[in-house]
DNA sequence: CCGTATCCTGTCGGATACTG
DNA sequence: CAGTATCCGACAGGATACGG
């Protein structure tokens, strides 16, 4: 399993694969990069098909990772926006040269970068 | 699931996230870019722990993306070697970036670029 | 030596119901 | 609205045995 290999191989990019190969994870990180800082319910809308389960568990990770913030507004009813931070940018910025790349390999079908 | 997400974002770089996710995938390409082409007994003491299923899925995979090459020498035992192509070296490269950027996040307990 | 085939178990993740 | 708690089925992946 994953964690099993990060263990082994102890090798810093296999930490983050770790964080990033989590279902649903690329997918998130995209939207909040295009759509910007975005509540919990829009962001569950967003990704048709995930579970409330899955979405926080992700949030959860990423927001570990410090790739993600969270932002709790104790209104009535409480909001709560999630963002990317300073950090996120620089692994956007990576995760745009893998989509580049991608796209060369696969062919350019939509130009998604995030 | 992962397959799931791929299908939704229909991003390319989801797809390549998809292959790189698979356990163990990333470590892989680590020892066989440090090692160079590497027969599959070789490469299953290397990678301690991992089973032979394991070790015949992931690099199935690999090599269907075209990422790693498979040669059959049909001597007697037979020797399969697996190696890295030229596609695989541009991977590598953007995976040392992540690398780096991983090291700065976490610390630089190893400097095990690929 | 380099795998494939089969079985069997642990875990991931969805569905559902419930709280501040 | 934004989650947590609980249950439960599917399937990924290990162990084992066998084939070219």
């Amino acid at each position: 399993m994953t964690q099993r290999s990060r263990e082994l191989c102890s090798c810093p990019a296999s930490i983050l694969m770790d964080v990033l190969s989590g279902p649903w994870t690329m997918y998130i990180l995209w939207v909040l990069s295009t759509s910007g800082a975005t509540r919990f319910g829009a962001l569950k809308r967003r990704i048709e098909g995930i579970s409330t389960k899955m979405l926080t568990e992700r949030l959860r990770m990423l927001e570990q990772e410090g790739i993600v913030y969270r932002h709790y507004e104790p209104t009535v009813p409480p909001q709560v926006t999630y963002g990317l931070t300073e950090r996120a940018q620089e692994l956007v910025a990576i995760l745009d040269q893998l989509n580049a790349l991608a796209q060369r390999w696969y062919g350019q079908e939509k130009a998604q970068a995030g």
